[in-house]
Formats: structure tokens, sequence, C-alpha cells
DNA sequence: TCTATACAGGACAAGATAGGTCCTGTTAGA
DNA sequence: TCTAACAGGACCTATCTTGTCCTGTATAGA
């Protein structure tokens, strides 16, 4: 199975959930409300924050908020911040080589063509797309005013 | 990073060498002539036959042979036949849910946008065009010629 | 200035998974 | 009948992911 790790798949809620409610979010409020475990919150939030999707801020009434609305994030942006550059394998321009058949292996590119054609992919689909289409209903206009375009969705095509 | 396993790449290894030289070739020849190691090539083949890539016939001067020409076989039969159903995550419709906390996780389909893509993607890169890309120049004429189309990976867009 | 709050940045252990090996049985040609 | 070669498992090991914990640092408010 291709695989995508958990924690990716966190980050996506705990960046739709930051979309939602207060701007700033602290990592017990996040956890609490999407169920994930705190630990594992913080540690999203860090790489996230690392990577420019959330903006920080430390001390009392500190907490995270989202740096964009969710559809200037693209999906590959928030795999990227987690798992790292979006690659299928270790035999990929860029990651460094290191192939111990390398000299056996029928072309180092090979599977860049397949690579290119998933992140053109998975560039095009951003996270509000997925919001909109995970939120019941009701929920859907709980998002902060200031996050929706509402052009964005209802033309968007894949 | 997303990952692919190691086997599918294999897979690619095995079933672009099958394409070359001989028609029918045995587990031994092909890991020698790949640098996979025997009983690697022999599991990948196993999985490749139960999904119906390539034919096997046993008994002495029996071996593996491609069920279709390269240009047939879509990445994502491959990966399928290996890894199995492409899908990004455990919460995907289809793969039978039992996600722990599905009770929190805002919408099960919010990955299907994102797996559809990815494999619509996979569905139009073919073998071909991987083998086209990852041999050197001088050993594209030793594709078997019934497995060569020519105006298919000319004309191909992605 | 002090204190409480909250993020930053690591280290680390447990469990799951992939990768690789091996064994026995079955089939088919010589 | 013998040998070559695939079929179908079981199984072990190494690696990676996941989740947790600890210490340090920055900030707001009293």
């Amino acid at each position: 199975m291709l695989r995508l790790s958990k924690l990716t798949d966190y980050a996506v809620v705990v960046l739709i959930r930051l979309a939602q409610g207060e701007a700033v979010q602290t990592v017990p409020l996040i956890a609490q409300s999407t169920g994930v475990p705190e630990p594992t919150v913080a540690k999203v939030l860090k790489s996230l924050s690392a990577s420019g999707l959330v903006l920080s801020s430390r001390g009392a009434r500190g907490g995270y908020r989202l740096a964009q609305t969710l559809f200037d994030i693209p999906v590959s942006r928030v795999i990227a911040a987690i798992d790292g550059p979006i690659a299928l394998t270790a035999c990929v321009e860029g990651t460094g080589g290191g192939c111990s058949s390398e000299s056996h292996c029928p072309g180092s590119g090979r599977w860049n063509l397949v690579n290119q054609a998933i992140h053109t992919a998975l560039s095009r689909i951003n996270l509000g797309d997925m919001a909109l289409i995970s939120l019941p209903n009701g929920l859907q206009t709980d998002f902060h005013p200031s996050d929706r375009r509402a052009p964005a969705f209802e033309n968007r095509e894949l």
C-alpha cells in the first residue's frame, strides 16, 4: 500500500481544526477537540511551524494559528512538512543517492516521471477542498470568515 | 516521505528485465542480471503472477514471461500487485475502516479526493515509459519487438 | 521582577512493518 | 524416474513510525 504516515493525517486534522473557532489555539485545546493525543499534536505543530504553515507565539496567551487560509495550503505542502520531500523511492534525484545496487539499477531516474505526476496531483488539492468534503454541512459555516474564499471551491476542478 | 515499498521498485526492475532477452526467463537468471537477491525475485514474481502481470510455467524449461507488453502495464497495476490497493491512509473507503479515533475524525472520506488524484496519475504512466527513461539509449533497441508500440511514447503526454 | 503559561528541541522506548531467507510440496520436461 | 523450476507458506531480523517524556526558552500578566 502506498502509505502516508499517520502524522500527516493528524496534521490535516489539526490544520482544519485551526481554521475553526479561536484564531489562536493551544496544544491542549486542539488535542481535546480533535481527539489526537496531546504530545502528538505538539509534535505535528512543531513540524508545521518549522515549515511556515502555522505561526506560533510563546508565553501566556500563546498558541498556534494558521499562517494562511486552508485554500492556500496544497496537500503536498503538508506532506512535505511532516514526511519530508515527496519521493516514492530512495532512487530519486535530489535525495542524495546511496542505493546499494545502483550499479545494477537500470537507471536512477526511473521513478522521476511517477514522482512528478504525484507531486502535480497533490499540488492541485488544497486543505480547503478536503475540509469541505470531510465536514458535516452544519460545521462548514464554522470556518473563520477570513479563511473562506467563496469561488475557490465551487468552481474548482481536480 | 511518501513511501513505496522496495519490492515495488524491484518488481518494475524485474518486469523491465522480462521485456528484454529471452521470452521465458528463470528466477536465477533474472536475479543475476538485475542484481536483486534470488529469493526476493521469486517473491516478487509470485505476486506478479497472482495478479496476472506475468505468466508462469513450471518444470524444466519453465520460468516467467510477460503476460502483456510493458506499454500495457500502468504503474498503478504494479503497485497494486505488490503493495495492495492504492490508498494513502487507513481511513479510506473500501479498506474496511476500523479507525480507533473514528468518532473524532472529521470525516472518513477526507483523503478520497487525494487517493483518486494519485490513482489517476499512476494509471497514466506505464512501464514502457519508465523503461525508456531508465535505459541507456543503446539498450532501448534490446526490447522484444512485440513489446514496442512506436507511437505510444513519442506522443505520450503526462 | 517574578511566576505561570506555552512552545522548542531533543532523546528514547515500544510496537508494527517491510525485507529477506528458508523449507516443503507440486508440476512438467527429459 | 529424475531433475529443474515454480507455489505457498512460515519465520526471523532490522528498520521505521508512533507516541511519550524531559529540559530549556520565551512571553504575558501580576
